[in-house]
DNA sequence: GCATTGACGAAGG
DNA sequence: CCCTTCGCCAATG
């Protein structure tokens, strides 16, 4: 009987919980990339600006490797790197559901890479924190 | 308990 | 201008 007080633990389960404000960071991130709108996109450095870890947007991403377990699902297609790269393709059920998903929010991808990034991008911290 | 890795980002050469 | 290195924090080996 483990008590929940690890976060993930192990890979293979999220903890829902919201009940350890410790990990409340993944479900912000959860939350946040949630709010995402339509056709737009944002990159893990916003969002963990946002959450003000921005000196470690790598906690973001590897939060998102928990996305796939979370309900309901996150538009994990909707963030992308600070380049507007799709780097986190190949974490999807397919390496090109990602840009298709994008293509059907209305965001033309090129070369694994958001077109007009900069006109596409949204920023959390000056949307949500407006 | 230390070393390596990771869906990033900024800085240095 | 392109490539390499460091930093950040957490998880895994």
């Amino acid at each position: 009987m483990k008590k929940s007080k690890l976060p993930v633990s192990s890979t293979k389960e999220l903890p829902k919980a919201q009940t350890a404000k410790e990990y409340s960071f993944f479900a912000d991130v959860y939350d946040v990339v949630r709010q995402i709108p339509k056709g737009r996109v944002t990159s893990y450095g916003a969002i963990a600006s946002y959450l003000g870890t921005k000196l470690s947007a790598r906690m973001v991403g590897w939060a998102m490797n928990g996305a796939h377990n979370v309900k309901p699902k996150v538009p994990a297609q909707r963030v992308v790197n600070r380049n507007g790269m799709l780097t986190g393709k190949f974490h999807f059920e397919t390496q090109t559901k990602m840009e298709e998903l994008l293509k059907k929010d209305g965001v033309a991808v090129k070369n694994d890479t958001v077109v007009d990034f900069k006109t596409r991008f949204w920023d959390p911290v000056n949307e949500l924190s407006l």
